[in-house]
DNA sequence: CGGGTTTTTGCGTTTAATTGCGGTATTTCG
DNA sequence: CGAAATACCGCAATTAAACGCAAAAACCCG
């Protein structure tokens, strides 16, 4: 057996007993105790598992290291999905756009929460799928590999003969002036369609994004009901906003 | 033999078992182990299989952690994926249910295959999603949280709009009297609605679930037009659907 | 067809990785 | 405390990988 392939073996069986006991695996593996042991100092030493005397636990009960030098955004977008998450109510018909800030809501979403959740996107649909009593409406159409959404004229038709509570957009660049801007034509047709067909329209953005510009136009600020960004209502830069009658949180 | 020839080999050996052996290789070609050591070599630098002390595995069995229970069913699928890939040519609209050997195939796909894949399951978009020239439609609607899959009229009406060349579809049961069963009744509907809209059905089954009856019956055995299993196509249990002019392979 | 060039392959040698073992230190638990 | 289990250390044997080189095969092109 291969020492890769046992490894793998040995972290398929922590993940799934969180546990893993030395002597268990070498009789089980048929090595010697000292190779289990090197494996697991490896698996370690690589943040996969935790060692322990006796054997090793799962990792994932300590809570992982994520890419580095994205734990810095992904706070900030963290407190902005906890206030989006206060604007919920059971049995609302929601609607999100794609983007990393409404993954980091649909993680947030509270259990007992009793929704319907409809998007487009492939990795917030991966979230909402986990919640027990959160319905979820895939959009369909051809994917967009980038941005990971279904996007094209099905897709855009599909929204526009729905009429959600509420909408939320992750934003890629949001000016007092002009308004929602974004860089890919068909993500942009789609949030487009989005804000029309929804009653009320939640902009997630964070700070480094207030007050910047991309090359296509999404939508006027008018049509932003309430804005999400990780500072306080209060701070400077978002009282243009809070002056056109925006909410802001 | 060709170099090309040989890695075609080892690749596919790799997708089938997860793992070669340099050692094991190099006496069944009848080339020295410097050779397979290239070949391997040159694979790793495509990410096609990952090279390790002694061999190399398969590069989708590195990321993900999946059941050690299904690990065994899980070499079975692959024999059926394997089959079931022959069967893709440049060019096809190719349609797909959702399941486990649906994903398999869906790893296997040869990289170079350009088609367009329409499928509504979670998973099996998941791994479509990965590959450099595939084009995928996503059908929507109401997800399915159990099956991961969209069901539904919108996804049933969407269906009735294709005419795809070829259906795959995962199948839970199948017996030469009784056809195509299942026991989720949502996924039925769909079922149906695929196999009417498809040119060609290719069912996709392991060998345990041939001869077996689920509640909800999808279509009759008429309606197949390929059977896929682990087994050889002589097999005797594989018999009386070659005697009802199925294709068996 | 033939000569030159590139690619591929195998071999010997050197280098590195992997593993098991004996001995000793450390932890665990009654 | 003391015994049993476990961990750690260094070593040596086995095995695989890497490197350079030369023979062989394939390829190209006029």
């Amino acid at each position: 057996m291969l020492k890769k392939e046992r490894q793998a073996y040995i972290l398929q069986k922590v993940n799934l007993h969180n546990k893993v006991l030395s002597s268990l695996l070498c009789s089980e593996i048929n090595v010697s105790e000292d190779t289990i042991r090197r494996d697991l100092q490896e698996l370690a030493d690589e943040g996969k598992v935790i060692k322990v005397h006796g054997g090793a636990l799962s990792s994932s009960f300590y809570e992982v290291s994520l890419p580095p030098a994205a734990v810095y955004s992904q706070q900030k977008k963290k407190i902005i999905a906890q206030k989006a998450v206060s604007l919920l109510e059971d049995g609302m018909f929601v609607l999100t756009s794609g983007g990393t800030t409404i993954v980091e809501m649909a993680r947030m979403l509270p259990t007992q929460l009793r929704a319907t959740f409809i998007s487009g996107s492939i990795p917030a649909i991966l979230e909402y799928m986990h919640h027990p009593h959160i319905e979820v409406i895939l959009i369909g159409d051809k994917i967009s590999k980038n941005s990971k959404i279904t996007v094209g004229s099905e897709a855009i038709a599909k929204i526009k003969h729905i009429k959600p509570d509420i909408c939320f957009l992750g934003t890629n660049a949001i000016d007092p002036e002009q308004g929602i801007t974004d860089n890919d034509w068909e993500v942009v047709q789609l949030k487009k369609a989005m804000i029309e067909a929804s009653r009320k329209v939640v902009c997630l953005s964070i700070a480094e994004k207030v007050n910047t510009i991309q090359p296509i136009k999404v939508c006027d600020t008018d049509k932003i009901d309430i804005l999400i960004t990780e500072l306080a209502p209060e701070s400077p830069q978002l009282q243009p906003f809070a002056a056109m009658g925006i909410r802001v949180l």
